[in-house]
Order: structure tokens, then sequence, then C-alpha cells
DNA sequence: TCTGGGGTCCTAGGACCC
DNA sequence: TCTGGGGTCCTAGGACCC
């Protein structure tokens, strides 16, 4: 009965929104289809680039990340709406539904697209036949396109999905790469952007093909580890499995802003940097989790950016241990130069529930400081067991619970397609 | 009126330890 | 006496992606 799938070998999805935030305003207001579209900010704000357009505004030569001024040059009926995340986010949660009725191993990569591995979903249909009912299905139900691609694992799957859009589904066999891949210029290649086309262009490599047959010793002088990566991938190679959970696996959590105007206010800037702090305690919170290092990153005029971080004694997510330490790190670096933009990060992020665990043996740890070595070793072993003394305490790794909250109906606060 | 905000991963140097 | 080499942690920066 299925035929059409290999014995071993896996069968990956990559589905991607197309043109993610104007579809969704298209969606939610039907006049606007049709028409250039553009997602920007305030440029008041001095936030007015462009976040995402429509295809018909992309025919003018709109590209994301356009200042809004040049995109209207190019396209003086350019529609323009400033982004709405609640929507997106919901419209996202909607997506991802309808893909975990096709399989459980789905994993999304950002608010708008994401990796399935349907295997084991042979019963519901070839892949081809599944990805154009999850289309279809996204189209009805949420009125939004997608492209997808069909592959062996997910670098070719995520290279397939981006040959035909809007609305395309691209399958990319192993077998097809010769035809499909190789021809390719080195830039479009996931994971080379242009610094690393640079350098590959140096050392001749102009196409895919090119990186396939580079010398391994070159790629890794040139690029390091990334560059036997990058080959490898580019022969089609690529193990990374799917893994539903990977998005709760939080490594860091920022908020930074452009400010209005470049300030060299203290207080003001001061202000910014404890309002930011403030945004970075509740997102730690909502996910219960903790920082265990704070980074302050300030842009100057010439968009110079500069970061500096400090790792903390314990863990922390209040607002005040925040504040306080980008406070300090703000006081120790600043050059008193004009700032153009302000960050805080949490970094080396640890569970709220292992967090305490680490805690506890060090507010133990305290409390037995007076007593002879021997009685907090047996206390020790009393409270954690033998192997704990050498070992350190392990909990399992748990994961966070989910809440109701906004900001957790989707994984990550992915703010762009 | 130039150019946002959210991330991940990697590298490299210095400190420090053994 | 004059100098190895491996490993980890901390910090800063860069490349890339959406």
């Amino acid at each position: 009965m299925n035929s059409y799938y290999p014995k071993k070998g896996r069968v990956i999805l990559h589905v991607d929104m197309n043109s993610f935030y104007a579809s969704v305003e298209m969606a939610y207001n039907p006049s606007l289809k049709g028409k250039p579209l553009a997602i920007a900010g305030d440029p008041q704000e001095r936030k007015g680039i462009i976040v995402t357009c429509s295809y018909e505004a992309r025919k003018f030569g709109v590209k994301t990340t356009m200042p809004l001024w040049e995109a209207k040059k190019l396209c003086p009926q350019l529609i323009v709406r400033k982004p709405n995340f609640e929507r997106y986010r919901s419209a996202s949660k909607g997506m991802f539904e309808i893909l975990r009725t096709y399989s459980d191993l789905v994993e999304p990569v950002s608010i708008d697209e994401g990796y399935m591995d349907i295997t084991a979903s042979y019963e519901l249909g070839t892949p081809l036949e599944i990805a154009d009912r999850i289309q279809k299905q996204i189209k009805s139900q949420l009125d939004l396109p997608c492209s997808i691609g069909i592959a062996p694992n997910k670098f070719l799957a995520k290279t397939a999905s981006d040959m035909k859009k809007p609305m395309g589904i691209t399958v990319l066999r192993k077998r097809d790469i010769g035809k499909k891949l190789w021809p390719l210029p080195i830039i479009e290649m996931h994971g080379v952007g242009k610094k690393t086309a640079e350098k590959l262009n140096r050392i001749g490599v102009m196409t895919i093909q090119d990186l396939v047959h580079a010398n391994d010793i070159q790629l890794k002088s040139l690029l390091g580890i990334n560059g036997i990566r990058l080959k490898t991938r580019a022969a089609g190679e690529d193990s990374r499995p799917v893994d539903p959970d990977s998005i709760y696996d939080y490594k860091s959590i920022g908020n930074s802003t452009t400010l209005p105007k470049d300030t060299t206010n203290q207080q003001e800037l001061l202000y910014v940097l404890e309002k930011l702090s403030e945004k970075v305690s509740l997102r730690l919170k909502q996910k219960q989790m903790l920082a265990t290092t704070i980074q302050l990153m300030i842009r100057n005029k010439k968009r110079k950016t500069i970061t500096r971080s400090k790792k903390t004694e314990n863990p922390i997510n209040k607002t005040e241990d925040i504040f306080l330490i980008a406070k300090k790190l703000f006081l120790d670096h600043w050059d008193g130069n004009p700032i153009r933009l302000l960050g805080v990060t949490g970094q080396d992020l640890v569970e709220k529930s292992e967090a305490f665990q680490q805690l506890d043996i060090f507010s133990f740890e305290v409390e037995a400081k007076k007593e002879p070595l021997y009685n907090v070793l047996s206390q020790l072993q009393e409270k954690f067991g033998k192997d704990s003394i050498s070992r350190g305490v392990h909990t399992t790794s748990q994961k966070p619970v989910s809440n109701n909250n906004e900001d957790t109906s989707f994984n990550k606060d992915f703010l762009r397609e």
C-alpha cells in the first residue's frame, strides 16, 4: 500500500507561510487582497522598516527590512499597516494545530514555519497527498497561503519549500539535487549569508555544487566547523531530527528598543533600562525560567553595537535583580556618547524547578558552614543520597508548564516572519 | 526620515586549574 | 629552573535567520 515510502529514511515536510503578517491582515480585511500591502513600524519612532509585504508589493521591488520611505518611493500606492502581533500569534497557533492533526512530530521554528516528520503518517496518504491536504486546509480554515517542501531531511525540505511561492508544493528527493539544488548560486543556500558567500567566492565556490567539491581542510580554516556542515548539507545530508520539544529549550530571553531620538540623558536611559528589565522579568516568569547571565546591549548613532554581560551569583528573574546588574553594566561601560538603542537579555537560562534545587543546596551549605566536615557530608548524603556528593544533584529536566498567557500561546516571541 | 526586534550558534582570548 | 598542554569558565563579538 505504501510503495511510495522508502523502506528506511524519513519523510520530512517544511511548511512555510507566505508573507505571513501581510496575509493575516488580508484574511482579517479581505478588501486588502490583491493590493500592495506592507507591514511596518512607525517612522516617527524610527521603526519605519518593512517587516513583511505582499507579493503585489514585491513586484515593485519592495523588500523586507527596507526603510518605509524607500518602499513608498518604489510603490507610491503602497498600503501600510502596523504589526498586530496578537493576530499573528493566534493565526500561528491555528496553523500549528492543523499541522499536529497530521503528525505528533511537529517542530515550530518560527511564528510562520515548521517542520513535520510524517514518516509514520503513511495511513493518511502519500506525502504529496498529505501536503496538498494541509495546504488546502490552512487556506480554507484560516484563509492563509503556504508553501510546502517534501524531502528526506530538514535541509532539503526547507530548500524545497522555498522553490515555489506562493502556495507551492515541491518535492526534493536525494536524486534530484544534482539538477535542482547544485546549480544554485551559493548565496541561495540556507545558512550562507553575505559574508560567508563572499568568503566562499574567494576560494572559487560560486554554486552549491562547487561547495560539494570543495576541500575540507580549506573549508575548515575558512569557516570553522560550519564549513564542513554546509558541505555536508550541500551534498544532501542532514540527520537533524524533527524535535517537537525544541521550543521549550530557551537559551535566552531579551528585550531591546530603538529610542525615538539618540540621547545622552542618563535619567532617561536608566528609565528605559528599568522598563526593559521589567519586560525581561515578566517573560522569564511566564516561562518559569531564571537567568544566570545578564547582558546589556548599547547601540550608538553610527549603529555600532556593543554588548557587556555579567554572570549572576544566583539564578534570577525579578525586575530589581535584573535592573541592578543591567544598570551597573551600563554605568561601568557607557562612554557618554549619544545612544540609539538599549537592550537587556537574560542568558544561560535555567528552569525554575532546577534552580530551586541549586538554591536549596546553596542555603544548606551556608547553614552547615560551622559544622565539622564529616557532619556536612553525612547530612548532604542523607538529604540527597550517596551519589550526590561526588556527582552533584541532578533533577530530571522538566518542561515548563504552559499557562494560558498570551505570551506562551506561541512559545517563542518571534517578531518577524 | 535610513536601516526593528526576536533569537541561535560559533569563535576566540584570557583566567584559572591540574 | 624555565616552561607543557589539556580543560573549563567567562566575556565579547560576529554571522545568520525570521
